[in-house]
DNA sequence: TCATGCGTATGATCTAAGTCATAAGAGAAC
DNA sequence: GTTCTCTTATGACTTAGATCATACGCATGA
């Protein structure tokens, strides 16, 4: 998103982190702007009892978080690494300078808030208005996309519990469906493996 | 959101709409910058079945429709007015120079964005994890929140079919779980309409 | 004035998805 | 190699909310 040259000369500092390392928590106020180097991280909602809802996957060069600095709100979920990750660091007000001197990098976020913005909208339509073999449809077809070639075979990078984290549903739920689904020959199960094709 | 003068200097025209006009329609490119100068707008995804999802209501000085214009993607849902309305409408091009020269307001569709984002992530949450009464109870918190005065009784200005709208419920389940909520003291009826205190 | 339509209201029934229990494979940790 | 933990898997049972049917109040307008 922001490109090296520019995290430079703004400051930003290098972190490395482990897989499993909670970056911040939902409720504490924004003061960074992040930015994935290498890795990957999820932002998601605890609940009380524990349940999580996955907002969104972010890797190579996707920024995270920023809506909290934008918005001027504490963060509405957490964020934690599942990969060993490193992240590019940078103070708020280094970040909203970086943006007012560089106008095709700040139209950008508003392209890539746009973005989001949309695909929670799908979502949110998937969910409230559609059977789980459709939600769980929707959300592998986005992904899909979002990590690649959309012609050859996709082996989908979760499990079943994150897919069900990231439609609504439960784990059985997700795991019967996705076999009705290779029955009626949606897509394949390799080896355990969701393969769209 | 954009002042007046601003309007006029980029050449934004006033359109005059009766209600239940459609401005766009989902799936159609967009070259407008919009926004409402007074009236309400609400916009919506229909599904086959003719089952709508508001996914956002809009009123005074409030844009709408901006994500597809940052994002460049075609409108996910449609818009259209519920009361008489007029609106100003500006040029996709203007609205892009009028952003590169007035920072602060180009910043400011950042925050909305993010707040845009935020309300869904937790509307979310809350369809993928709650009951229906606890749904409908964050949702008209949020709607009182936006609407004016936290402190004062809130009527809330919508129907029950516009509340099962945006939440992904059925207008039955509404009405049912509402009555139990003023049943259990958590919020009003006054004359058919829900008031919450 | 009466009809039409919309919003509210309420009960009976149905069903998709959640819950619970149980188990087997796979990899990591000891 | 054995133990632990996580993931996939499957079946029995429960339940929240959808669906369907019906009714009544109220506004609009022909």
């Amino acid at each position: 998103m922001i490109p090296q040259n520019l995290l430079e000369e703004y400051n930003a500092r290098i972190v490395n982190l482990p897989k499993d390392t909670i970056i911040f928590n939902q409720g504490k106020p924004a003061y960074y702007y992040f930015q994935v180097i290498h890795g990957e991280v999820k932002m998601a909602h605890y609940n009380e009892d524990g349940q999580e809802f996955i907002q969104g996957i972010f890797n190579n060069g996707m920024s995270f978080g920023e809506p909290a600095l934008f918005g001027e709100f504490t963060y509405p979920c957490s964020a934690v690494t599942i990969k060993d990750t490193s992240i590019a660091k940078m103070r708020s007000d280094d970040f909203f300078k970086l943006l007012e001197n560089n106008f095709e990098i700040h139209k950008n976020f508003n392209r890539v808030l746009s973005k989001r913005l949309r695909y929670k909208g799908i979502i949110l339509n998937e969910i409230s208005s559609y059977p789980a073999a459709h939600r769980i449809q929707t959300v592998l077809k986005y992904l899909r996309n979002k990590y690649g070639c959309e012609q050859e075979p996709f082996e989908v990078p979760f499990t079943r519990q994150q897919i069900a984290d990231m439609t609504g549903l439960r784990v059985e739920t997700v795991i019967k469906t996705i076999k009705q689904l290779s029955q009626k020959d949606e897509l394949n199960i390799q080896d355990h493996k969701v393969v769209l094709k």
